[in-house]
DNA sequence: CTGAAAGCGCTAACAA
DNA sequence: TTGTTAGCGCTTTCAG
């Protein structure tokens, strides 16, 4: 790799300093001669600026770290490709990392786009808000997509709940409870997506349906519950663990142990998956013995057989906006966003029979 | 943000010069209690050395660039899963760009990762050799996966054919064209896994087999040749651009054109799906009126119905060796690598009648 | 085994 | 408008 130019060699070609080709560079003012003179000499040489000194200079690594739990999610690979898209348009990179789900490997993640100094991030969080915290101090810029990460349980750890002598309570309450981050995201609405897709499945009739989860569905489920109202069956509120086959083993128990429901709305992309392939394997059919309606539009779900209806997000227009908000937050701390979704009819619901 | 703690403080809380600190926690050699008093300073301070001073220092970026289409092709997905998983396990990180099958798309994005000083690259290209070139010749490590960059036609650009009275002309051909790219590459064995599919169809007995191939897909369309034998009925091999879009009007231009054809493979999950699509408008029944092989193994593939004959390749084992070659070449040149593919027959191929 | 010092390429004061 | 200079945080000679 033979040595790039520095601006050095450009100042020297061109016979200035090496402050002025800076300048010229980064759109300074300059007398036009010497702008001239600048542009040749950095065109001869070819000359690229190097982002590594800026980068050391200004104490960031420009660019946006990006966090997902699994791109074979097609959702997660929309919200990516709306990411990328925003920053191609900004000029900028974008540093990828895949999480499983696994609030450990978040961590590590965020400690690995901390010794960057990649000091803006977008995620599909999966840790909860003390994962989060350090990111928070540490001064990033956090935006938070398609979900919000979990409040810690009060109890999780009694100790934290202890009086610490050296803390001054304001006598509120015994238990201290950090108060919610403050970091702006970008939703979709989920609780008018499901309560949609509920009514829907009630005008058809049903009276038994049932929801399939995974993590980060929280706000889904209390939408769902909220949807079918009181008294809610729990054994029709069932969870996966994010994995296909824990999606797969979730879907094919609720079909087994609860023949009577006749709807199910499948949290995610992955669950409604699982519930199709679950139903076949149990010879249920879709929708004479069991409806079907799953969060997320993706591409196959038209290719299903009968096509599937779903509850559609703006999986890529939230990567677009979530990076905008990162990119542009400028000391102001913006309030999130929350976009609309819309239930797309297609042939997995018929009526109850 | 507050500042976070430089070798500066470290060595200065640990009493000690930085270069001390520095062999410390890179692992140099120093006495048993300098090392004690250096770990305990960074721990307390929690200190975090940063990338930005030891890349500027070391002059290169660590980590290593990915380059994809489309994410939202879950091959791509896959792919980046994979590489995903080795960089984590190497503890680099990876910088994502999606060029959407575009060179010029590609070529800035490459621009964009030397300007980051991200020497190593593993690409899923678009463009062709001569797109590529540049990477090369600025010495970045490049590692190509699932395809190669086509040789750009000879007959491009018909001035570089000219003789150049300052070449040296070894007398052998009057077309001189620049020798192939040296990179090396992961590869799923194409032509094994398309002879295998129109091995299985003619087997069947089909005789009108068609290609939907698209970009990229120059292997397998050439293994298609090859295992159909001449002559090649050549309106049954037909191109996308690599939108979901123009797969569509690709797949359904095919079978308008030529209602006698009876079975066909898709050289990629993306114009599978719109192969089913097609099919399904034009009311043809697969496997009944045509069958259909589609190239890459997909979640969704199981979930048509039938559930889809496809040719799997190990799209997240390619993404995992692409990471291990490129960050391992120390230096040495490996040779490239491909993968087996496989049959996996399910339900869409019927006997010809 | 350890420390002092010289930069890596760039930008931002500060002077001229 | 321009050039000079002082670092950003780190690694790495080179002496001691």
């Amino acid at each position: 790799m033979e040595r790039r130019a520095t601006i050095k060699d450009v100042a020297e070609a061109a016979g200035v300093g090496v402050a002025t080709v800076s300048r010229v560079l980064s759109g300074g003012s300059a007398s036009p001669q010497t702008r001239e003179r600048v542009l040749a000499a950095a065109a001869q040489l070819d000359y690229r600026p190097s982002a590594l000194g800026r980068n050391l200079r200004q104490r960031r690594t420009g660019g946006m770290g990006l966090l997902v739990p699994d791109l074979t999610d097609t959702f997660h690979a929309q919200l990516a490709e709306g990411v990328l898209a925003y920053a191609r348009s900004a000029g900028e990179h974008v540093v990828l990392g895949s999480t499983a789900g696994d609030p450990e490997q978040e961590s590590e993640l965020i400690g690995m786009l901390l010794e960057q100094s990649v000091d803006r991030l977008i995620a599909v969080p999966s840790g909860d808000e003390e994962t989060w915290a350090p990111a928070i101090r540490a001064g990033m810029t956090v935006v938070f997509a398609d979900r919000l990460p979990a409040r810690p349980s009060s109890d999780d750890d009694p100790s934290t709940t202890a009086v610490n002598d050296l803390m001054l309570l304001d006598g509120l309450s015994s238990a201290v409870r950090p108060r919610p981050l403050d970091v702006p995201s970008v939703l979709a609405d989920d609780r008018a997506g499901i309560r949609t897709a509920v009514r829907y499945l009630r005008g058809l009739g049903h009276k038994r349906i049932a929801f399939l989860g995974g993590p980060g569905h929280d706000r889904r489920v209390t939408a769902f519950r909220e949807a079918v109202g009181a008294p809610v069956d729990e054994e029709l509120v069932v969870f996966g663990t994010g994995s296909r086959d824990s999606a797969y083993a979730a879907a094919s128990g609720l079909f087994q142990s609860r023949p009577d429901l006749s709807a199910v709305v499948a949290g995610g992309n992955v669950l409604g998956e699982a519930a199709v392939l679950a139903a076949r394997e149990l010879d249920l059919r879709v929708p004479r013995d069991v409806s079907l309606v799953m969060y997320d539009d993706v591409p196959w779900a038209e290719l299903c057989s009968p096509p599937l209806t779903v509850i559609a997000q703006p999986g890529r227009d939230m990567g677009y906006r979530a990076a905008e908000l990162v990119l542009r937050s400028g000391g102001r701390r913006p309030r999130g966003v929350v976009l609309p979704t819309e239930l797309i009819i297609r042939g997995s619901c018929g009526p109850h029979r």
